[in-house]
DNA sequence: CAGTGGTCTAGACCACCGA
DNA sequence: CGGTGGTCTAGACCACTGC
């Protein structure tokens, strides 16, 4: 049964957590996750460990839990995202049981200018561009670009870009692991030329996010995405 | 010492939590909070309790704690707010130091109407809907809509909702406690009374935002909130 | 009533920071 | 090195649900 190892560094409660996600996502537990009784039986941790993963992924938006009547997995079919935890266009667009993937419109080495304050890198130095459209099913969602330092951004190949998460390429191309970062979220009025890229009508609002990722106690990527305000939104439950 | 009521249905760690955040907001502890090992004495609680409280202030972005080095009382003189935790104006217009206090332009007995449903009242009930421009500082943030259902709104008071939150009064006036929620974020273009309202110049977006807050197992408030995008976001640090 | 998740205690070991 | 916050255990009582 031991998915967990207690040998390593990443919590007991954060291996958990991973463990029951990938659980739920499989569809192994149906409407209703076991109890709280018996996952601190199966993984043989103490109750405050199995809270400590369970709070994780109620935070994250993907369980339900009610005093006396259990845990239930919670089920949308909306493209949203709780305010808690973190945003990720992937995973709200694969929970939503759509398609993902990318047509990738830009690719290319260029000098850092601007961004190089925010990458940390110098001055002179160069970056890898990314320009993205990204799908939920057939329909446009978003529009990212992305600026990475070029060391890693050498290491990408156009295909990783175009379906699954740039951090699972920067995995396993640069085996650099992104541990953190922020991100600032504002409303915005997109310009002419991304609003015919997100194939959005005239007098529609978008969310402007920037993101920062930090992986190896450095900046990795610097994220602008523009997403489409009617077809996502952000959802709390309180 | 002892704000803390043990006898109290509100759980130790929110009393905890809404003490600290009440010191913290008159400056007691100056840039630092006190360790888990002062708090824990001088409020005479298990650790545990006290670190559930601290933690709803990191998630509400009010305090920043760092392994080895303690914990330390977030600084902010922009208008954000944190992904985690519940959005709250007032709070984060406080906690950036400004006059938090609202115009109320309409204050008036009217049909349920169309909000019925969400309000769960009769088709033929009547509720309280007000209409204020909430401000942080001298300038506009904020467009509120509240409807609320008549047998509360009838005890609110116009100066209640002049300064302070709508949910204190409710308390007050009414004693009902509003205990949970949801809400959903949306980015929008505002239209022309909105922009003027909010002295919006043209070409900025803003944040539409629809609340339904609960207490006493029914619906109690539905809120209808334009933000201003140029003054307000939301921010994540993971 | 038994079973659920929510709260709280007491104690322990650890990783990290700064002196 | 001592002090900090982070993790983990073992156990307890409670409020709420549904039978």
């Amino acid at each position: 049964m031991q998915t967990l190892d207690r040998a390593s560094p990443v919590p007991l409660w954060a291996q958990l957590a991973a463990d029951l996600r990938e659980r739920i996502g499989r569809g192994e537990f149906g409407e209703r996750l076991p109890t709280e009784a018996q996952l601190l039986q199966e993984y043989d941790v103490s109750r405050h460990t199995v809270r400590e993963a369970v709070r994780g992924l109620k935070d994250a938006g993907l369980l339900r839990a009610q005093r006396g009547r259990g845990t239930t997995i919670a089920t949308s079919s909306e493209l949203e995202q709780s305010l808690h935890g973190l945003y990720s266009l992937s995973r709200s667009v694969q929970t939503a049981g759509l398609r993902d993937h990318s047509d990738v419109l830009v690719h290319e080495r260029r000098p850092a200018g601007e961004v190089a304050g925010v990458l940390e890198v110098p001055d002179d130095a160069e970056v890898l561009f990314i320009e993205r459209i990204r799908y939920a099913g057939d329909e446009p969602l978003a529009q990212d670009r992305s600026w990475l330092p070029w060391d890693l951004g050498r290491r990408l190949r156009l295909a990783d870009l175009e379906h699954g998460s740039l951090y699972d390429a920067l995995l396993q191309r640069a085996g650099v692991v992104v541990t953190g970062g922020n991100e600032r979220i504002r409303p915005a009025v997109p310009d002419a030329p991304t609003r015919a890229r997100l194939a959005l009508p005239r007098g529609r609002a978008v969310f402007d996010i920037e993101r920062v990722a930090v992986g190896g106690g450095r900046p990795v990527e610097l994220r602008r995405s523009q997403v489409r305000g009617d077809r996502y939104s952000f959802v709390a439950r309180w």
